[in-house]
DNA sequence: ACGATAGGCGTACGCTGTACACCATGTCAA
DNA sequence: TTGACATGGTGTACAGCGTACGCCTATCGT
């Protein structure tokens, strides 16, 4: 018998250093969701036992943080020179095309405790868009503030349903019950019900639509933003 | 020797219910934080086995939503008839006292998987508000998806640092150190440093209001939602 | 030639959620 | 009165998690 490489996971010849640890763990995710992301399954798909990994992260705190600042680290940046919206408008932008790409990006931000450098990289990027149009820190500062978790790209939203991890819990219940169910909450609850109407009749194919949503918010906000500053606010 | 109630916990006589289960859970989840809150910790805290839970909660996602549905179920209800505008304010405003009492639930909102009963009423309530000014429901859903989690009291802060758990990670480095820092920080990231700077200037005492920070934002998004509605804002 | 270092390995511990079988009790019908 | 049945607490067990600790080997600078 041929006693060399192992049998199914890849094993390159040479060793591990702390890019591929991350970037292997970037392209589970990926590929498998956040969840999957444990040292265990990262180990066994680099063909190495897990403790292994602690040589190159110091704890799984340590990788999360490190996936994040990869990909905040790869976030495009717009040319020098725009009009500040737009400085910060495709910041931002650019900050949700890469969240698109690696869904697990907003829980693994959401759950981050450092912030790394490319992640206070960004910030300062979106700040500095800000502060070359001329408003002040001070409303700078509020203005990100605002945005929120917006300069990453998400708004949290407070009625996309979760994103319907694999098999729908219920199996699909008998559309009388449905209409049933429809019933009940049109009466309990009459106006997210009027809403869900509402935009079934502007938008009959689907859910709505997530791109428009955002924007609109951004836009509102920037808009504000720029009456406050051309009005001379100041926080005090 | 007396053979009779167990040593430590406590176990009443009568039996479990879903309610004291999960109240429990709010007060364990009060006093020690939200990771306190593991199916054997609150058997242990209520005298019982672990697996005894399970007879009352279909599993942790269900307890976790179940103490969100307590708390939600909790918020104040402003007086009817109030202007739209009064009215979001104090249901949102509500929301945040709530937070403030429960600094877990924040997480547990975040984490949720589930739209309760009382969780989809407080949306419904707010909505209602919006709707009682005469919004059109087209409005008011894109207005509270403008709003997002602020509807349950909180902003999801792109700044501030997470809830620093316990102990300081570093042992307070030398000031000699943490001037370094600070010049290297300015340095590389000059409109963060900047804020902070501002910041202070403003706020000698502390870290910024959190308060007005929260309420800056609120009004800002609200005066923007009444120029959309005076305006004949439409989303097609 | 030799000690230091880097990097992968193996074992083990304590923790998590929870499936499954078992048993005591209280309630109700026959 | 008796047996069926539901309710609720128990005990054991399993798979998975992060990670502390010690060992072993190959490489490299001196």
């Amino acid at each position: 018998m041929a006693p060399d490489v192992p049998a199914l996971a890849t094993r390159s010849a040479t060793p591990l250093n702390r890019a591929a640890v991350v970037s292997a763990a970037v392209a589970l995710a990926d590929r498998e969701g956040l969840a999957a992301v444990s040292m265990r399954h990262l180990a066994g798909e680099l063909g190495v036992v897990p403790m292994a990994l602690y040589k190159h992260v110091a704890d799984k705190d340590d990788l999360v943080a490190a996936m994040v600042d990869l990909v905040v680290a790869g976030y495009a940046a717009p040319p020098p020179g725009l009009e500040w919206r737009e400085g910060v408008r495709q910041r931002v932008l650019g900050a949700r095309d890469a969240l698109l790409e690696h869904p697990w990006l907003r829980q693994a931000i959401e759950a981050a405790t450092q912030r790394t450098p490319s992640v206070l990289g960004h910030m300062d990027a979106v700040a500095g868009e800000f502060a070359a149009g001329g408003l002040s820190y001070d409303l700078v500062h509020h203005s990100m503030h605002a945005l929120g978790h917006r300069i990453w790209g998400f708004s949290p939203e407070a009625f996309s349903s979760p994103p319907a991890s694999g098999a729908p819990p219920a199996p699909a219940p008998p559309a009388e019950e449905q209409a049933a169910m429809m019933a009940a909450m049109a009466q309990r609850f009459p106006h997210i019900s009027a809403i869900a109407v509402d935009t079934a009749t502007r938008h009959p194919l689907g859910a709505c639509d997530e791109q428009f949503e955002f924007e609109f918010t951004l836009d509102l906000l920037l808009e504000a933003f720029a009456r406050l500053h051309s009005a001379g606010w100041s926080s005090r």
